[in-house]
DNA sequence: GATTGTATATTGTTGCATAAAAGAACAATC
DNA sequence: GATTGTTCTTTTATGCAACAATATACAATC
C-alpha cells in the first residue's frame, strides 16, 4: 500500500543532526542491500530508493564522510568505507534523534499503562518536554502507526491494541489468519526476483551475520521478509493489514530478549518457505506458514 | 481499536456551521439509537457517546432547536421534536461543509485517476483552494483513513489500493478472509445485548426504513453491523483491519446505486446471521458469514 | 439524585513572518 | 552516457500572538 517505515523525521534544530539521520538511512539501506566496502553509492539511485531528491542524500553522504564510513573524491562521488555492520551504522545515528527516545518513551509508558487512555496534547506537551510542533510530528507518526488517534474535542486516546496485555497474542493470531491466507488466495505469484533476494538476504541473516544484528535490525528484516511473501497476493489490504500489526508488534519486539538459537531455527523456516513457494506450490506453503506463525517464538519476532 | 468515524471537524470559520455540524451529529446518533419524537436529549449522555463535553453538544442542541428539530425549556432540557428519519437529520447539515466536499471531490479524483500517485501539499492547495490549515486537517484524515501517506522529503503520496480499478474485489476478498475467521476464533463471544440491539436496527431497517435511507446511510449500517460482530473475536486487530477497508470502501460506495431488493435480501442475511450467532453455532455462523460476503451485491454494500 | 445553567480555566487553531529543507535544471566532469 | 557539482526555485517548518472551542467545576433547578 504504502511505505510507512521510512516515516520522516524533520524538525530538526542542530543541522547535523538531521544530516546524521540521514546518513543513518543510506547505511541501513546499504546494509540491506548487502553492499560491501568500496561499492560505490550512486547519489540518484539512494534517492530513489529512499523517495528523496539528492539534495538531502547529499548531506547524509557529506555526514558519513565525517563519520569515516564513506570516502568521498571530487566529481567521484563516494563510496562505502567500511562493510555496513550493524556497529558501523551506530556512529553516523549517535545523535539518536531525541525524538526517537520521547517516542520509545511514551510507548514504554503506554506499554506500562503509565497514561491514561485519553490524554490532551498540552499534557503531552509537559509531560515529555516537546515543543507543539515536536509533538505533532510524533502524533502523527503513531496515528500512522495506529496505536492513537485523535477524539472528536481535544486530546487524543490511545488505542486498546496496544495497551493490552493480550496485544501479543491477538497479533500472532491475527497474522495467523491473514497470512496464509493470503499465500492461498487465488492469484497468488512470487516473482522469482523477489524469491532470490529473499533468499539471499535470509540466508546472509542464517550464515552468521545473525550475531552482529541488532534486536530492531533482526525484527525489521523478519517484517520485510513476510510483508515481501503477503505481497504477493496482490491484494494490498493484505499488505497494508499486516504492516500495520508489525508496527504495533514493533513495540513490544524492543523489550523482548534475543534468543539467538531460536531465532537460527527461525530463519531456517523462511528458507525452507521460500523453496516451496518458488515450486508454486501454494498450498503447501500456506500450510507451512500457518506453522511457522504457530511456533512460539520468545522474542517475539517472526 | 479507536473510534475513527466520528473524525472531528473543526476549522470552522462560521460559527454556526459547527452547531450544524454538531447539530447532524446528534441527529445521526438518535437515529442511529432509535430514538422518537418526544424522547429527552440528555446532554452528558450525548457527550458521552460522542466523546465530546457538554459545552459542543449545547451547541449542536440549540442549532437543532433553531432548525426546529428539538424543542428546549428552560431547566428541563431539550426534547426531540420529530422522529429523526432520514430526511430530518438532513436540514441541520444543510451547511454542508466545504470541507467534505473537498474530501469526496479528491477521492473522485483519486479513483479517477485525475492525480498523481505523488504530490505536494502546495499543490493540493492550489487546485482546492484550500487554506494549508484546511489541507492540513484533510490530509491528517484521509491518513487516517489509510489511502494517502507522507514521503519522506515534501509531498505525499496516495495509495495504489484505492486508485486501483479491482480495489472493491481486493476489499472483499480480504473481508472474506478476515471476518469468517474472526467468527471462528477461539474465544469470540457476541454478548446478548449486542445481539439485541444489532438485530432491533437490522428489523427497523428491514422494515420499510430502508426506502428512506440514503446510500451513505445504509452502508454505514452495514458497516456497523459487521464491525460489531467482528468484535466478538475480542482481538482489535480484526475490528481495525475492517474499519480500515471500510474507510475505504465507503469511497466507493458513493458512487454505486441503490438496489433496494438487494439490500433487503442482505439485511435478511444480516438477521439470519445473528439468530446463528445466538446459539453460538459459531463453525455454521463462521459458514454463514463467508457466503454472505461472496454474494455480489451491486451496490457494494455488505 | 439527576440534569441543566453558568462562569472560568484549559486547550487547540489560525495566520503570518522568518528560516530551513527539498526539488529541479543544467553545467561540468569522469 | 552516466554521475556529480552548482545554482535557483519551490515547498514546508517553526514560533508566536490573537482568537476560538472545549472541558470542568459548581451552583441552580427540577
Amino acid at each position: 500500500m504504502i511505505a510507512s517505515d521510512s516515516s520522516r523525521q524533520r524538525s530538526i534544530k542542530n543541522g547535523s543532526e538531521r544530516a546524521e539521520h540521514l546518513a543513518g538511512l543510506i547505511m541501513a539501506l546499504a546494509r540491506r542491500e548487502g553492499m560491501r566496502a568500496g561499492d560505490r553509492l550512486i547519489e540518484q539511485r539512494l534517492a530513489d530508493a529512499l523517495d528523496l531528491s539528492r539534495a538531502p542524500i547529499r548531506l547524509g553522504l557529506k555526514a558519513l564522510e565525517a563519520a569515516g564510513l564513506a570516502r568521498g573524491e571530487p566529481h567521484r562521488g563516494f563510496v562505502l568505507a567500511k562493510n555496513p555492520t550493524s556497529g558501523a551504522a551506530q556512529p553516523a545515528l549517535a545523535a539518536v534523534r531525541r525524538n526517537e527516545q520521547v517516542y520509545a518513551t511514551i510507548a514504554g509508558d503506554v506499554l506500562a499503562s503509565r497514561l491514561p487512555a485519553d490524554i490532551t496534547e498540552a499534557e503531552l506537551m509537559r509531560r515529555y518536554g516537546l515543543s507543539r510542533a515536536e509533538l505533532q510530528r510524533l502524533l502523527d507518526r503513531i496515528a500512522a502507526e495506529g496505536w492513537i488517534a485523535r477524539l472528536p474535542g481535544y486530546g487524543w486516546r490511545f488505542a486498546e491494541t496496544i495497551s493490552s496485555p493480550e496485544a501479543q497474542a491477538q497479533a500472532k493470531a491475527f497474522r495467523a489468519v491473514i497470512e496464509p491466507a493470503a499465500i492461498a488466495q487465488p492469484g497468488f505469484a512470487l516473482p522469482q526476483e523477489v524469491i532470490v533476494r529473499l533468499r539471499e538476504r535470509q540466508q546472509r541473516v542464517f550464515e552468521g551475520e545473525l550475531e552482529r544484528m541488532t534486536i530492531g535490525e533482526i525484527f525489521h528484516s523478519g517484517c520485510e521478509f513476510h510483508e515481501e511473501i503477503i505481497r504477493g497476493a496482490g491484494n494490498p489490504f493484505f499488505l497494508e493489514a499486516l504492516k500495520r500489526v508489525n508496527s504495533i508488534r514493533r513495540l513490544f519486539a524492543y523489550r523482548s530478549f534475543a534468543d539467538r538459537d531460536g531465532m537460527r531455527r527461525h530463519v531456517r523456516e523462511h528458507l525452507r518457505l521460500l523453496d516451496v513457494l518458488e515450486t508454486r506450490r501454494y498450498t503447501e506453503a500456506a500450510e507451512l506458514m500457518a506453522k511457522h506463525l504457530q511456533r512460539p517464538l520468545v522474542a517475539g519476532l517472526s
